[in-house]
DNA sequence: GCATATAGTATCCAAAATGATACTAATGGA
DNA sequence: TCCATTAGTATCATTTTGGATACTATATGC
């Protein structure tokens, strides 16, 4: 999503401004898991099976940049590196849980691979 | 935005989904426009004064198909196209109105260019 | 001496999103 | 007769994103 500098809105511009820092390709996602606790650069990978080193590092420098993340380098060999959510970041947790539960609630439930509910059909496919 | 059709999360997949729904560079603002009511096509684009009339189309046309809003033609002339929120976008209400306050409360408020409060400096810039 | 692991970079390319601009139809009013 | 209005389309160019791939350093274990 392109940014854009100069926010022509009047009334819904936090919106868009809000939307604009996790709206990156994985950065709900990052910020989700973040959510759960300090993560090390290698594990984040391992929970994104499809994420490309340097899209990891790409949205991670970017979630540093806007202050939600913080990133804990450890001199160390091999190297150590760690994630985590600062203030700021952990302060999304009531939109992160908002943005999964309408998820869960509104959208069909086939698009995700696993998931464990796959026998009960309560979930309602996008028409309805 | 790029779509991912195989949402390889197993966690956080929800969270992903519903973003892209409503991650279009002008979607959160029409949405949140749209949360006051119907609105006329061209209502909304002096809503939004640095949109393009492709994009209002195109934005418009994709939250018509994910089901969230309702375009209603009336067969006049000039034309008159209404649109509005249908009960699947309006139980975005929380989330909308979870980032904007967000956004309100974190994010600097002189990247906005006019707003009711610019005297009160309550905000606080990103570093904070 | 060599492979392994970690957390990256650098480069190039493809695809997607967005923007600019010009065009349309039908009717009412000046 | 001509212009304005509404809600669009069509076409093209540009920008932004994302992906593939190859490369790096260095201590450790074998």
């Amino acid at each position: 999503m392109a940014k854009h500098e100069s926010y022509d809105c009047v009334a819904g511009c936090p919106v868009e401004a809000t939307l604009e820092l996790i709206g990156g390709k994985w950065k709900g996602l990052l910020l989700y898991h973040l959510l759960e606790g300090t993560q090390r650069f290698n594990a984040l990978k391992r929970m994104l099976p499809n994420i490309t080193q340097r899209m990891l590092t790409n949205q991670l420098r970017e979630l540093e940049s806007a202050g939600l993340v913080h990133r804990q380098v450890y001199a160390e060999v091999p190297p150590r590196v760690e994630y985590s959510l600062t203030e700021h970041g952990r302060s999304l947790a009531p939109i992160l849980n908002a943005l999964k539960t309408w998820g869960e609630q509104h959208l069909d439930r086939s698009t995700c691979s696993q998931d464990s509910a796959s026998g009960t059909a309560e979930q309602a496919s996008i028409g309805a």
